[in-house]
Formats: structure tokens, C-alpha cells, sequence
DNA sequence: ATTATCTATAGATCTATAGATAATGC
DNA sequence: ATTATCTATAGATCTATAGATAATGC
């Protein structure tokens, strides 16, 4: 138990540092010693824990499924309520490094043969699902517009990935979080 | 002249495949050898053209300034009209290749160190900045939800490249123009 | 002369495999 | 025994420089 205990801690440091060396290069200009010389190990050391640098990235992403607009306190069938995420979105912009990281690799997901795109295409098909879930339960059928849950809810995504990188690139120039508190604004009063 | 215009040609072929190969594997991964083969040159033939390959990516973005969610109609006060945003949008789902160059770059450009993240942060704030322009030009000072343009305008981009996002990664489940039309409802009528 | 390309190659990296050695658990 | 790490190293790439050669313009 000790051992496995150990084992495990080990792995969660590398899991971290991984973390930590794609926000700053990206998943593609990641090494595999950079992340290996974070935690005191060699690149070969590393790879005891982690077969191949598509396996530990694909660790992290399973680790961390339960990111920041991710799935959310789900299960619940409410979803998100848009009080909540505007809470979150408060919390990223006291973590860039989270932020930086997600957006990075989305950025790059896009590309061909990323091993990360699989993982973002369900994600996003789930988001969407999930906000709409949100909306219909904060407003019902129908948005103070006439629009469905369904059509607000990729825009509700958008927005927020949209304003990260905006963000990102120029923290002292975006507020994300009342860009945010716009949006929901502009979604209109939910009915009492 | 005739030689100009060749080495002006072959200039535009280079920048055209850095283009298809960036948005194949974004600029980390995209290697000179591969933008050379498209044009049929060696790599070091390739730069005679571009001494290096930070000033390959720096040409073309230089060359591309004006890009698909870009400076608009500049110049004109006005900027862009919704309208006009709207079927820019519809145009660019006709060409995810552009899209994918773009969104790559994008989501590359808030790591450490990266070449295009200057150029980013200069263009979103023009970008912004034409945005708010455009929305006052519609709306006069304030929008029907009562925001000010420049409180909208960070959301507007948002919009434009969040969409791209989930539509480069699965076109099938998310209409981009769509969804930027629920968008420009959202914001509500202008006035008359 | 100048411009465009090529061959050769230096110098860095990077991932991943092989096999040895040390540490831990039973 | 099993797990964790290390050294050594193969095998690929990649960018960029040096210098030769061919093509073009004056």
C-alpha cells in the first residue's frame, strides 16, 4: 500500500509538471525531459511512469476531465446554473496557468492528428449538452429572445473560450469576468 | 522586373503552403522541409527566400493581416455591420483550411516565447477597438440591454473565435453562422 | 553582378529502447 | 520479486550555415 501510495504521488507530481510545461510550450513543444527535469527525473526515469510522451498526455487529460468550464458539478441534472459560472469564470482568472493550458491545447487540438482532439470533441459535444441543460433549467424552452436552449448553448461555450484567449494575450485589457456577467446580461431576466 | 515578379511569386507560393502546413500542424510542428516540398524546393532553397523560420512566420502574418474576423472593411469608421459580420462568417465555413491556420496560430500563440503572440495581442485589441465602432455605428451609446459598444465588443470576438473552435472540431454538430446569428439577435434590434 | 537553388554538413534536440542497479515489499 | 531510476545509445529529425553551381538581367 505504501508502494502504490508513492507510486501514485509520483505519477500526480508528473501529471502536474505536465501541466505546467504545456501551458508554457504547448503540448507538441513539450519534452519529455522538460517535464522529467521538474520533478528530478530523467527523461528515461519518466518514462517508466508514462510509456510514451501520447500516453502522458492522454493521463492528464482523463486526470483532468473535471476542468474549469468543464463538465461542471454534473450528474446533477441542473447543470451549471449562470450564477456558478460566473463564479468560475472569476476563479480562472486567478489561475492563468490552468487556463493557459487548456486553451493551449485546444488551440492545437485542431490540427491534424493531435491526440488531443478526440478528447476535446467529446468534451465540447458534452459542454454543449450540459449548458443547454443549464439554460433550459434557468429559463425553460424559451430565452427572454425566443431562442431554444440548444442554439444559446454553443455561443454560452464560445463566449467562454472565446474570452480566455483574449484574456490570455491581454489580462490588463479583458475583464473576463465581467465580459461575462455582459453576456448573461444580454441573455436576459430568467423568468421569476 | 520579370525577375522581381518571379521572386515576388515564389514568395507567395512559399507563404501560401506555410499557410496549408501550419494549419496542418501549427507552427511548432510544422518544419521547414515540409513548407519546402510543397513548393517544390529543398528546405535550404526555401531559405534563400526567408532566412529563418521565425521570418516565415512573421511574412505571413505580415502578409495576412487582413484575415477572416479581421480588420474589416477598415479605415471606415463604421467598421463592420452585423450584416456584414454575419456573411463573413458564413464565407469562412466554406474554407476551414484558413480557419484552422488561424485558430491554430491562435491557440499557439499564449505559450512562452511564442513568435505570433505579439501580433495576436496587437490585433485583438484593433480588433476590439473596431468592434465597439461598429456596434456604436448600429446601436448609438448604448444597446437595447443598455451596455455600453466597448463592454460588447470583447464578447462579439469571443463569439467569432469560439465558434471556430467547436466547428473545426466537429462541423456536423455546430453551424457557425447559425450560431453567430443567434448571436446578433441576442443583442437585440437597433434602433431605426 | 545578382538571384535562385542545390549539396554537404554541423550542431542540437527528441523520443524511445536495452540493460544495469538500487530500493522496497513479501 | 517488483518497482523505480539510471546510463548508454540508436535512430530520427530539425534549423541553419558554408560554399558551389546554374540561371537571369544589364
Amino acid at each position: 500500500m505504501a508502494a502504490r501510495a508513492r507510486g501514485e504521488e509520483r505519477r500526480a507530481e508528473i501529471l502536474r509538471a505536465t501541466l505546467e510545461v504545456i501551458a508554457e510550450r504547448g503540448y507538441r513543444g513539450a519534452t519529455l525531459g522538460a517535464v522529467a527535469e521538474r520533478v528530478g527525473l530523467t527523461q528515461q526515469g519518466l518514462l517508466h511512469h508514462f510509456p510514451t510522451k501520447e500516453a502522458l498526455l492522454l493521463a492528464v487529460l482523463a486526470d483532468r476531465d473535471r476542468w474549469d468550464t468543464g463538465a461542471g458539478p454534473s450528474g446533477g441534472a441542473g447543470g451549471w446554473p449562470l450564477g456558478l459560472l460566473a463564479s468560475l469564470v472569476e476563479y480562472n482568472a486567478m489561475r492563468p496557468g490552468v487556463v493557459q493550458t487548456f486553451s493551449a491545447l485546444l488551440g492545437e487540438s485542431v490540427t491534424e492528428e493531435h491526440p488531443a482532439r478526440e478528447f476535446f470533441t467529446r468534451r465540447y459535444e458534452r459542454v454543449r449538452a450540459d449548458m443547454a441543460a443549464s439554460l433550459r433549467t434557468e429559463y425553460g424552452e424559451r430565452l427572454p429572445g425566443g431562442m431554444a436552449p440548444e442554439a444559446v448553448a454553443p455561443l454560452l461555450v464560445a463566449v467562454l473560450d472565446g474570452l480566455q484567449y483574449q484574456w490570455l494575450l491581454d489580462p490588463e485589457a479583458v475583464d473576463m469576468a465581467a465580459a461575462f456577467r455582459t453576456f448573461v446580461t444580454l441573455l436576459g431576466e430568467p423568468p421569476a
